[in-house]
RNA sequence: GCUCCGUUCAUCUAGUGGCCCAGGAUUCCGCCCUCUCACGGCGGCCACAGGGGUUCGAGUCCCCUACGGAGCGCCA
């Protein structure tokens, strides 16, 4: 299957003017609020420039990535329909799209900075390094790279690695320079290099390092904007640094406030809740997810809710916000009932089949689909629709909770002898039946509606109780009004 | 510790020097609709972090303070 065909356009119409993000997740796990929404920005931004959106699996690290979250991932993304023009199952004149595949690409740009003399090999161990930080914070200074091996002798790194000691290569940080560049979000931004340390570019075990292989693989593909986490303004000139070096084009650079809990700390596995696959599973609508986190950090002047299409065409740069956003469990909800209300009845009969598994016991697909359209008004998730159909479809368990059984013993054995015997004289309309009821048992307002709706519907909210009504059909009126009226008479003895 | 980023109702936000005694949305509360709950309609509560400047005028510009966050990793 071929990701977006919404978005698919031909490659004609693209120059080098076009916009290019993308998305370079590390599938070191699932894919949480945080980096859907990041995911999504970049989307939209490319989306309403009428580019392209760029799929990249940052997989440098062996120990913590896993193909099986990379499938996941792409999953997830294209569940969202967040689909990716250039990248993993896609077309694309960049690949290979997953950073464990290019490693001769890497070698060659490891050299080329090798013979510029920009980078060179340390020996440093861990436990050294973790040494010297530690010393350097004690001193109140701030924790850099001393620079031990930054001036070896060539004989002597060639002795080294004879004798059999393998080099992390290090980027060598000009001194005092400035690096400037203007943020796509947060507007100019200037470093001075003497705050960065030399860094490593290269694992000793000669994988890429992160600020190597993000930044290259950006430029090789041709990446014109980035929107990534604000947790990466800083390493930013590191970047463009190396990019300098390499004289390759970078990127425009965007940075995006970061998501945080409802307690204001950061998103973590600690909101191990929030990943999409479980949002997913709790029965979310992917359109209630775009809706709710286009709006996290960026500002729509509609409020209403919103096809991806919309979504899309108003999103702008201007209007993204600088201060951290909030997850909020209420607003999200507020999305997924705007997103059941906009969403087609087949829509809504997939995505019940699809959560709960199966049609509820009692009901069939076609009946199914009836019973969510009766519903949509009272549901936020597949299993509320499971919990209809358990009170809709089939005999209608006894009351449980505590307002049920208090309406029914309120009104009385006498009150659903008469709704009974009312019921079936004919096949009454619900408001002439209704009506009729109060007039023989002198129940009015709440005290009449109420134990008529628990009785026949086994909830004290729901739809119109006139729909409720021509849903169950005369048989089933019967059968409810009747059980009300046996736990009644139960009750009224048992005192 | 150093560097950087941020701070408007409980929450998401509008606001780019006068249109703001701060607007919208969500939550909560109330009223209306229907002899019922929900849906819907209407309304209410509720905010410019603090202090100094600049200015005729500051939520908006500058400085300081406080608070929060990020980076300074052979994680990304």
């Amino acid at each position: 299957m071929l990701p977006c065909a919404a978005l698919r356009r031909p490659w004609k119409a693209m120059n080098e003017t076009t916009v290019k993000t993308r998305f370079a997740p590390s599938p070191s796990g699932e894919i949480h609020l945080g980096n859907a929404r990041t995911a999504l920005f970049n989307y939209l931004y490319a989306s309403a420039r009428g580019g392209a959106f760029l799929l990249r699996i940052e997989d440098t690290d062996a120990e913590r990535s896993r193909p099986e979250h990379a499938q996941a991932l792409m999953q997830d993304l294209q569940w969202l329909g967040l689909g990716w023009h250039e990248g993993p199952q896609a077309d694309g004149a960049h690949g290979p799209y997953c950073q464990s595949q290019r490693g001769a690409i890497y070698a060659d740009f490891y050299q080329r900075l090798e013979d510029a003399g920009t980078v060179y090999p340390c020996f440093c161990s861990d436990t050294q390094l973790k040494l010297a930080r530690k010393a350097q914070r004690a001193a109140g200074q701030p924790p850099r790279y001393p620079g031990t091996c930054a001036h070896l002798s060539p004989a002597e790194v060639s002795s080294r690695i004879a004798a059999g000691a393998r080099p992390t290569l290090r980027f060598r940080v000009p001194r005092d320079t400035r690096v400037d560049f203007v943020d796509l979000v947060r507007g100019p931004q200037s470093f001075n290099s003497d705050d960065i340390g030399d860094f490593i570019v290269r694992r000793s075990d000669a994988t890429p390092a992160f600020f190597f292989s993000n930044a290259i693989d950006d430029a090789l593909m041709g990446v014109t904007h980035v929107l990534r986490g604000e947790d990466h303004l800083t390493n930013t000139p590191r970047q463009l640094l190396i990019l300098q070096a390499l004289d390759l084009r970078a990127p425009s650079y965007g940075h995006l406030s970061l998501l945080v809990g409802e307690d204001g700390s950061p998103l973590s596995k600690r909101h191990g809740s929030q990943s999409i696959r479980q949002l997913r599973q709790a029965g979310y609508l992917p359109a209630a997810l775009l809706n709710y986190l286009a709006r996290l950090g960026h500002s729509y002047s509609e409020e209403s809710f919103a096809t991806p299409e919309r979504l899309a065409a108003e999103f702008s740069l201007e209007r993204l916000g600088r201060a951290p956003a909030r997850y909020d469990p209420a607003q999200l909800r507020h999305w997924q009932k705007e997103a059941i209300l906009a969403a087609s009845e087949q829509t809504l009969l997939a995505w019940c089949l699809q959560t709960l598994g199966a049609a509820p016991a009692g009901c069939d697909e076609s009946r199914l689909s009836a019973l969510v359209n009766l519903v949509r008004d009272n549901i936020e998730t597949p299993q509320d629709v499971a919990a209809w159909a358990r009170r809709l479809c089939g005999d209608l368990p006894p009351p449980a909770g505590e307002p049920e059984c208090d309406a029914l013993r309120g009104a009385g054995s006498a009150f659903f002898a008469a709704a009974l015997e009312l019921a079936q004289v004919s096949e009454p309309a619900f408001g002439e039946f209704a009506k009729a009821v109060g007039a023989r048992t002198g129940a009015k307002g709440k005290a009449l509606y109420m134990p008529l709706r628990i009785a026949l519907s086994g909830a004290p909210h729901g739809p119109e109780m006139g729909r409720i009504w021509d849903w169950l059909g005369p048989r089933a009126r019967g059968e409810r009004l009747r059980a009300a009226l046996d736990y009644c008479r139960e009750v009224e003895t048992a005192c």
